[in-house]
DNA sequence: TTGTACGCGTTATCAT
DNA sequence: ATGATAACGCGTACAA
């Protein structure tokens, strides 16, 4: 095992003064040149690697980034946390920033771990997910003037339509860096593919109002889809069974629908289940589950995501600029259920 | 935003050296009894946490540790890794330690990683997982003294039995200390279960030789099956149309097997597509795809294996004696598939 | 380009 | 046995 390497022995290597060997690693216009190059070339030769301890303490700033990772719920949906966060490391370390992780069972716990990790870590900044309407973390972290980003926009208050809300879209003040897909642009999208095959009435299975996804899901849907609107959806929690007995509720009104949008694998997955031949079903997430079923799906571009929150936590960290929320659009994979 | 709290501000409001203070954490049986309330109360009052960089730098402890996210393959088997990774989480932070991510695409970029998150970030030691033959990150971090555990038992050379290897087993010299999951109990698990059932011609779709983890599997079905072994078993990589056409090989023989005992989900998943009723099919890892497709599988204790890799660590780390290896027995999660 | 102080907690040494 | 003082680790800010 090789000695430690420090800035000292570097120095010494190349018969200069620490400071100058420093003055390389962040301000290298400072250095003459040809010092510049001896001071790289004994860096290279010796393989020298900045500690980050020590210049975290100097300068304020560990370039760690934290993420929660969440308990997965039934598994079906828990995948799309898995590739968000490979993304999101995939993304921080050409940045030069790593991912911390952290488990809390709510929002007050992760709060508490916010203030534990800042005290301890001096963690960079964090990235959020799973935001939801009066999100408590967002404000906690916001008034501690602690970098952050979510993936899913602020929501406000209940019922606010961030769409028709200037302010959480420009990012402009009382909001925050966010990154988003376009909830509302898949479930239309996928709608749309069923009008396009000839469906007229197309039902959808979504959650209970006031979960801004959710909304999202069913507002695209609502505008794609024609008339009747309220009579062709359920809402429920999430759930394979949960999604049986919507559909199957849907299937059993007059003029039952011949379609069914659905707001997530779980709820297509068991509404596809019990749907006759001939009614096409469409779910949410492409997760590995509508893979198997052959579940047409609406895919979420979650490493593009995941790149996008880096970027802009590093902007804010590295250019202090304001930087723009980023909405991405969400493909269509179509299989054999619609 | 509170000013940062530092041993100093303890030490003034409790009227002490910042010594006392850090005697007070670190070695309490030298400070007086009352001297140490009083401390403590400070502490609390202030919410004192000590930092983390400043006590690294003192005494190279990083209380980090690290695990590679793998990016999710065929994502049937990507939950896995997900709730192992949570497991970790959950199971670090009572021990004081936190996990650090690192994505990397083979074991050569895994070992620069490794070599680059010890300069940078000091780690304190690291979570293998896939570990297969001749894997030369363990080698690599053996030769440098790096504390490691791995989710896996070490394989050895190609073709060794663990089972039958001592050194292996007890953790003994050229060894590392492992936590695994029987593999070999799951599928004789599963097997015994579709003999009870009434099958006697139990087939089984796995992984092509040399996979440590796949051999195990298959050893278990064979222990457990009975006669005409080979003819009854199908090597292939792992995916569901790889399961179809084993499953659809199998299943053309003369005097075919009732029942198919899977490798994976994945594999399980294939296989009962295209199984005629009655015969069954198990499957491996208890997956969301498992979940609704109705497969019968066997489930690892993901969060107890992840519980015991940190508790292996965190005993390499603080006590400094050689853990014991840890060998943890899957249960199988019976539905309607057999 | 260099010298020097600094950040913060711990270890070593010294005084009571 | 307690507590205080000083030095240390490593990179950077600032002044020289």
């Amino acid at each position: 095992m090789a000695d430690k390497v420090t800035i000292a022995t570097v120095a010494a290597h190349a018969n200069v003064s620490r400071q100058t060997v420093s003055n390389v690693l962040n301000t290298p216009h400072l250095v003459r040149e040809e010092t510049r190059e001896r001071v790289r070339e004994a860096i290279a030769v010796l393989g020298y690697r900045a500690n980050q301890a020590a210049r975290l303490m100097r300068t304020g700033r560990s370039h760690l980034l934290a993420v929660r990772i969440e308990p997965t719920r039934d598994g079906i949906n828990g995948s799309v946390l898995d590739r968000f966060l490979h993304g999101l490391t995939e993304a921080a370390a050409p940045a030069g920033y790593r991912i911390l992780l952290y488990a809390a069972a709510d929002d007050q716990a992760e709060i508490a771990t916010y203030d534990d990790l800042l005290a301890t870590y001096e963690l960079d900044g964090f990235v959020l997910t799973s935001t939801h309407h009066g999100d408590v973390r967002t404000s906690w972290l916001a008034e501690r003037g602690v970098p952050f980003v979510t993936f899913g926009r602020p929501w406000g208050r209940l019922g606010a339509d961030a769409r028709t809300e200037p302010a959480a879209l420009s990012g402009a003040a009382g909001s925050h860096p966010w990154v988003d897909v376009d909830n509302a642009a898949g479930t239309a999208a996928a709608t749309r593919h069923l009008l396009d095959a000839g469906h007229r009435r197309i039902g959808f299975i979504g959650w209970p109002e006031g979960s801004g996804v959710g909304d999202e899901r069913r507002a695209g849907w609502a505008a794609t889809a024609g008339a009747d609107l309220p009579e062709l959806a359920r809402a429920t929690v999430d759930g394979v069974a949960e999604g049986e007995a919507a559909a199957h509720d849907l299937l059993s009104i007059s003029d039952p629908p011949t379609a069914l949008v659905c707001a997530s694998d779980s709820l297509a997955a068991g509404a596809y289940g019990v749907a006759p031949p001939g009614v096409a079903v469409t779910g949410f997430d492409d997760t590995a589950v509508a893979r198997v079923l052959g579940l047409t799906s609406v895919a979420q571009p979650l490493a593009e995501a995941a790149a996008r929150c880096v970027d802009l936590l590093a902007g804010v960290l590295d250019g202090g600029a304001a930087p723009h929320p980023v909405l991405l659009p969400p493909s269509l994979v179509i299989r054999q259920s619609a």
